[in-house]
DNA sequence: GCCAATTCCGTAAACGTTTACGAGGCTATA
DNA sequence: TATAGCCTCGTAAACGTTTACGGAATTGGC
């Protein structure tokens, strides 16, 4: 592997020179450059990450925070992969390299952003899967690292946020539900400490509030926003007895449309017969039968809103992207299916 | 953020001593060793990555190289989550830090990988979706890189691998089908040029001939290993006239299942009455109604696999994993479902 | 009490870059 | 022809570690 030194005595220049030249600084002369440039090319000379990240203090890596091995966790691959390649596309204008960091099961989440900031890995981050309270956040504003939420939190340090539109899913499926005649309609509540369930529940309790329907907690079913917890929700509804059992119901993601689904074949329950659905779109869910009636989103715009929002923050950039802290909650599209067709007994 | 020099003059000792305390050295005191180690876990200290990388020439960091934003990729997020955790129990042992490294979709893979290798981002390597012919094994091999490849290649380097059974999974599946009657069996096979796909197509073809059945390259449907190429199977399985329908499938992924059920499902076509599959094992296709007869695999025990074939290659972890260069093919075990019990007209 | 061995620690070089600084050569102007 | 200015390039320091080396202080054996 070819160093800086071997490139510049190879052309007879000196390592300063070299790199000055790669780096486009503009006391080289435009003939010698060609000619470093050329040989660069043809040697396959890549400058090595830990001696320019030593010197420049930067690495040009940005980490996209991710836990592996969680059962419990509630986006899935189409999700982050269709995400990374939003983000793919802004970072790529600015030779911006991005790697998940992937925090294992056995391993405190804080423990690890601690650990992988201080020893300065990436120059800014992204943190998904956000909770009520997020001592991420603190640590992250407190110590000057650019960073962006892909989801909002209590914890509030000004940074900047993207998130899908939780209330308007709870708000709109309770309002479609309603007016087909539901009263009793059942929502998907999070057994952990994630923000996102909060917003969605507390959407869809005031919207229920609004169209003089009485909150009823049994109709909240908490569990882990996985198949399992849908499936889990399933045989809940299921051992419910016919004058108590929710005749609709708002969910906050695909896996768990694929879990109730699941559950309810089983109980012998046909979504959009016997019980209304409304979900949210994946190329999973988008499958199933009967059709469901889904919330949908550009994740590849999505992770585009993303690294803007990110870059307006980092110093590096400043003037490429529009000033400012970046907190938007990005509408949703209503997909019309047939899980929603049941009407209220 | 605190270095090594600021901790050393805190505590009226030189950086060395403090380096060696901090490795484990042997000839520091262990008054002062515990004295340091109790000063940097207050202070906070993290050795710096890129000052650390530079001088010793190892970054203590594994990539596992994936590609982003690709609708054609096979693997869904729990398989790799799963199989990230597993090696990750592992490397926990060696302080190996794991990272995914995330290949954008308008990045040539290949280069990206140079690119990544050159920079010495990474110590070692994990690469999947290994391809037929697959150049990165001979550059990796080539340059020393130490790595392991989940997925077989006819490129052959002396690279360890692993693998699943698609032998085992097609030959299997064949035979139960071909037990219970059937002798029109569609297979999947995949449209780029992806390993795996080959060789659970060839298994297919000489199980068959084993059984004295006829290859018939109409009931080899070439698509793409996910969602909607098992919708377009169905559609295409659909369109066929009754004597010249598959009454039986073998499918390679559980992506594939989902998006076949949703076809057949829209055709009027009910998998386990109208036709017999057999898929491979999800989260998600574990819900599928009927429950889908499908082949399984613990994908943290293949995650722990990987990690101790790679680190058997890597010198600094000599004696302490078994020598050689490990080659397995991981078996699957088959569960029962009714998606299979269709009897062929 | 002297020499050798051992224990502990400080010094400094090295890793591969980037960049501030200054030197040299050339051009242009008077 | 002298001088100022510009263009181009080389020199060397710096980034934060690790580690080979050597020196001082202590210990042990006789």
């Amino acid at each position: 592997m070819i160093g800086i030194k071997r490139l510049a005595e190879h052309l007879n220049v000196s390592i300063g020179t070299v790199s000055r030249a790669l780096n486009g600084k503009p006391d080289v002369n435009e003939a010698t450059r060609k000619r470093i440039l050329e040989a660069a090319a043809e040697l396959g000379y890549v400058p090595n990450q830990a001696g320019r990240a030593l010197r420049k203090g930067s690495t040009g890596v940005v980490g996209f925070m991710m836990q592996t091995g969680s059962q419990i966790t509630g986006e899935g691959d189409v999700f982050f992969m269709s995400v990374f390649d939003g983000v793919q596309t802004v970072f790529a204008r600015h030779q911006l390299d991005l790697v998940a960091l992937l925090c294992s099961s056995e391993e405190d989440p804080h423990a690890y952003l601690q650990r992988v900031v201080a020893r300065g890995f990436a120059d800014a981050l992204i943190i998904s899967a956000t909770k009520r309270h997020d001592h991420r956040i603190d640590y992250l504003a407190g110590h000057g690292i650019p960073f962006v939420a892909l989801g909002r939190s209590l914890t509030d340090a000004g940074q900047p946020w993207l998130d899908l539109d939780f209330e308007g899913m709870a708000e709109t499926g309770v309002n479609r539900l309603v007016a087909k005649g539901h009263r009793r309609i059942g929502v998907f509540a999070p057994i952990d400490d994630t923000n996102l369930g909060f917003v969605f529940v507390d959407s869809y309790r005031k919207t229920l509030e609004r169209h003089g329907v009485a909150f009823d907690p049994d109709l909240v079913f908490r569990t882990h926003p996985n198949e399992r917890g849908g499936h889990q929700i399933a045989r809940a509804i299921a051992a419910m007895p016919d004058d108590r059992r929710p005749t609709g119901f708002v969910l906050i993601n695909e896996k768990l449309s694929v879990g109730l689904y699941g559950g309810l074949h089983e109980a012998g329950l046909i979504p959009g017969r016997d019980i209304a659905v409304i979900g949210r779109d994946s190329p999973h869910a988008h499958y199933l039968t009967p059709k469901l009636t889904c919330f949908r989103l550009s994740l590849r715009a999505l992770g585009i809103s993303l690294a803007e929002a990110l870059l307006a923050t980092m110093p590096a950039y400043a003037g490429q992207y529009p000033l400012g802290v970046v907190r938007k909650v990005l509408p949703m599209e209503l997909v019309e299916g047939d899980s929603d067709n049941a009407l209220p007994l």
